[in-house]
RNA sequence: GGCCCCAUCGUCUAGUGGCCUAGGACACUGGCCUUUCACGCCGGCAACACGGGUUCGAAUCCCGUUGGGGUCACCA
């Protein structure tokens, strides 16, 4: 990471709905970068819809932040120079803001409908989806009384310059927009309500953020932003233009956009299956970038290290749920035991296997469970098929039908020989039991191993994949190792 | 429809004029290992959308075509 530079990114979003992928990704880019930079990462609240708005999705959005580990060093809950960060609490600077646009006569009143703009359109046979066409631009004051006379409010719009406009994207290169595709825009709503097209760059301004990473949906509506802008550097209250990047669509099955109705969009589902927070920010880092041409998996501070938003792929790319999960499956790899074992406990008790909190006796056998499915499972909600066995009684456990399938004719024989010789096992553990079953099994049946010990591995565990046996056996214990065996053998003869 | 963006294996990508008979990963697939399932290891399948230029030389630069996507709100 290189030194303290003046480098300003922020995270704006707006509380609308559980967070989404794609929402995230976003965080994380503009996360990356300031560390990158040695820049400073602002996170603000865009709630100016308070009709869309919720606490809860708020909440949310903390609550995701909070878990990834993206952290920020200026804004909600940390503070900063230019508190508030929730622009549902920055009326008085936004109406500051618009009087002083209005004195300098950038923005001006207009009175027409979205009907009469659309009527007036078609009178004119100009396509509707064309939008306003500034005809109001100089209403005189005879004709504004009057429509106040009607009983009619006006919102202001931004009168945008009628020239060509460019700007060098950190993405995409330099992109030019023709004089006239962004018509003078509503900022204020008639009831003097600033709307996000004013509130989203005059906060950004005023905050002095360098750079803006967002998605590439608002890459149209970036020159007015920017006619903005100029007006707002005119009036003094910005400083500087800052440099714009658009971040590559997040997309889902098919080719559209990954939607919010999209389960696999659903973050807290994502964590809920049993991603861990360092493998999802891994597989959203590659939609779009990547470290190296012979490498994908790494940690955040790997990334942190090595992110540049000049090197970000400026393609859609496309959400794939099985490379996600793989990746996931690495980091779960890589993880320490101890602290595998503590990050399996709360999908336990979410199965209702482990009590809250879980006893020590509990914790105690997790901890030695743990190192045997660690390289068996990708996702960490995987965790109660795995080893629930270890935490029902023998009466509760259930063969599954699967299981059971997997068993050949001689199971029952099987299963007798396996429970004879484990009874002269003195020392129940998984070096003596392991030989105990090969000597009596193996080499003096001449069974083959994998008939030889499936049948135990139905007994003990009731499924048809379960950790490694012996080991299985062990933690069961001799008690219960038997009784599973002997309740198997009842079913079977049953 | 106007405007704008995008275009390498099925998917995510490496590639910034010669190192490319295009590399890696996921997925798929053949094999080894093996007490199940995994892990691990070895191998396979598979792409520069198309057409013109520029150049000694193009996946890389330019133009066009086609195809996809986004956006045109008193939402953000």
């Amino acid at each position: 990471m290189t030194a303290p530079s003046e480098i300003r990114v922020r995270f704006c979003p707006s509380p609308t709905g559980t967070p989404h992928v794609g929402l995230i990704r976003t965080a994380l880019f503009n996360w990356a970068y300031a560390k990158h930079v040695g820049g400073t990462f602002v996170f603000r609240i865009e709630d100016t819809d308070a009709q869309r708005d919720s606490e809860e999705s708020y909440q949310q959005i903390l609550e995701a932040l909070n878990w990834l580990g993206l952290d920020w060093d200026e804004g909600i809950g940390v503070g900063g120079p230019h508190e508030p960060y929730r622009q549902s609490q920055r009326g008085d600077i936004y109406q500051d803001v618009i009087q002083k646009l209005l004195g300098a006569g950038h923005l001006y009143e207009s009175f027409a409908t979205a009907e009469e703009i659309e009527a007036r359109n078609v009178a004119n046979g100009r396509d509707p989806r064309q939008g306003y066409d500034n005809f109001e631009r100089e209403l005189t004051d005879e004709q504004k009384a009057a429509f106040r006379a009607e009983g009619r409010e006006p919102s202001l719009r931004l009168r945008v310059p009628d020239t060509d406009l460019s700007f060098d994207d950190l993405v995409r290169g330099e992109i030019t927009f023709k004089a006239g595709s962004f018509p003078d825009f509503v900022v204020v709503r008639p009831n003097g309500q600033p709307l996000y097209t004013l509130v989203n760059p005059v906060d950004d301004a005023l905050m002095e953020i360098t750079h803006i990473m967002r998605g590439e949906d608002l890459l149209s509506s970036t020159p007015r932003q920017i006619a903005l802008y100029h007006a707002l550097v005119e009036i003094g209250v910005a400083k500087f233009i800052p440099r714009f990047g658009h971040l590559p669509y997040v997309m889902g099955e098919g080719n559209k956009k990954l939607s919010k109705r999209d389960p696999e969009s659903n973050l807290f589902l994502h964590r809920d299956r049993g991603f861990l927070p360092e493998g999802l920010l891994n597989y959203l880092a590659l939609l779009g970038w990547s470290i190296a041409a012979d490498r994908d998996v790494f940690t955040m501070e790997e990334m942190c290290a090595a992110f540049d938003v000049a090197d970000v792929n400026p393609n859609p790319a496309r959400f794939d749920l099985k490379k996600a999960e793989a990746i996931n499956a690495e980091h779960v790899r890589l993880l320490e035991p101890e602290d595998f074992a503590g990050r399996l406990v709360p999908y336990l008790q979410a199965a209702e296997l482990v009590a809250t909190p879980a006893t020590d006796a509990q914790l105690e056998i997790v901890r030695q469970a743990a190192p045997l499915v660690q390289s068996r499972m990708q996702l960490l909600g995987e965790t109660p098929g795995l080893l629930g066995f270890l935490f029902v009684s023998t009466d509760d456990l259930v063969f599954e039908d699967d299981a059971l399938k997997t068993l050949k004719d001689g199971a029952l024989d099987v299963l007798a020989a396996t429970a004879e010789s484990l009874e002269g096992v003195s020392e129940w553990a998984t070096e003596p039991i392991e030989a105990a079953m090969r000597a009596k099994l193996i080499d003096e049946l001449g069974i083959k191993p994998r008939l030889a010990f499936g049948p135990a591995r139905v007994a003990l565990s009731g499924r048809r994949i379960s950790p490694p046996l012996f080991e299985s056996m062990e933690l069961l214990g001799r008690e219960a190792t038997l009784a599973r065996i002997q309740k198997l053998r009842d079913h079977l003869s049953a």
